[in-house]
DNA sequence: CTAATTTCTCAAGTTAACTTGAGATCAAGG
DNA sequence: CCTTGATCTCAAGTTAACTTGAGAAATTAG
């Protein structure tokens, strides 16, 4: 077996196209060697990595958070098992935090589907007032945390 | 009182930027009258049906999934507390579908931390032949429904 | 009525996350 | 050795969701 995986191998373990894996690269998610005709080989442990990616993705991160997290791993040697553990600990946090906003987001409906929806200024989609949050470019309000407990 | 809502009043009251509100009717999002000048007006009820969007896209839906979801409500005349009913009852199953599938990947990780993580085929963030989706452009493989039993 | 806002339209620019294409080189099978 | 297929680099195109800018007309404040 020549040294490490081609990133046709990789992109064969994964799922992902072989462009999107080298354009992982110039974004510092993965960063494999050159053999001496100048192509890319990978650990093993880049699978590990890019599948972190697509489900971090799935949950909404961006490629930019996602190498933030991955950073956390060591550059040199083979991330232990300790190293992903850490992280998989993060990642989970970010999990729940996400479920939360969506109960929320949920209990908000209730009281919007009970509350006759007619009175604008009642309703739990209405009053960005506050929690403002930027998601994307451009200033946005969000459905905030309060003026909701009132029946 | 002048007939409607200007388009910055409605800015105003929803956070969103006037080209963002322009940038939604050319979406099919919402569809003001004009008065004799040319300038939209807005009625009340299309702050709601803005709130509805920005709520929308934070639980990652497109604009297209949510002007299909606003088009069942009707054009011509004020949406009624049932129309809203509807349309609130869908996005909340909608939401609880996506809790689900954050608890599954959270149990996932559960197992991934457990696991050892160097022996790359049993982890549960490798693995993705089944349950392919795409999500974004190219075909992409997701961590799938299976395979997790088998601590 | 005049000046300052606001709005109008339309075209073009922006960011994220990739894909596609061109032209060249490397690697592997027979 | 030669051909086919995989890779390489680099530039440019793509989609979603908006923003920015220009020039003009409508509104509003004083």
């Amino acid at each position: 077996m020549s040294q490490g995986l081609t990133i046709g191998d990789l992109a064969a373990r994964t799922g992902l196209a072989v462009s999107a894996i080298r354009f992982y690269e110039t974004h510092g998610i993965v960063a494999p060697l050159r053999n001496a005709g100048g192509h890319r080989r990978y650990a093993r442990s880049d699978i590990r990595r890019l599948s972190f990616v697509m489900a971090s993705q799935e949950l909404g991160f961006s490629l930019g958070e996602i190498a933030t997290h991955l950073s956390h791993l060591p550059p040199d040697r083979a991330p232990s098992r300790d190293d992903w553990t850490r992280i998989a600990i993060g990642f989970r946090a970010d999990i729940a935090r996400r479920i939360e906003a969506l109960q929320l987001l949920s209990h908000k409906l209730d009281g919007c589907i009970g509350c006759g929806c007619l009175s604008l200024d009642r309703c739990a989609l209405y009053n960005p007032a506050d929690g403002a949050a930027a998601y994307g470019p451009g200033p946005r309000y969000l459905m905030g945390d309060s003026q909701i407990a009132d029946g």
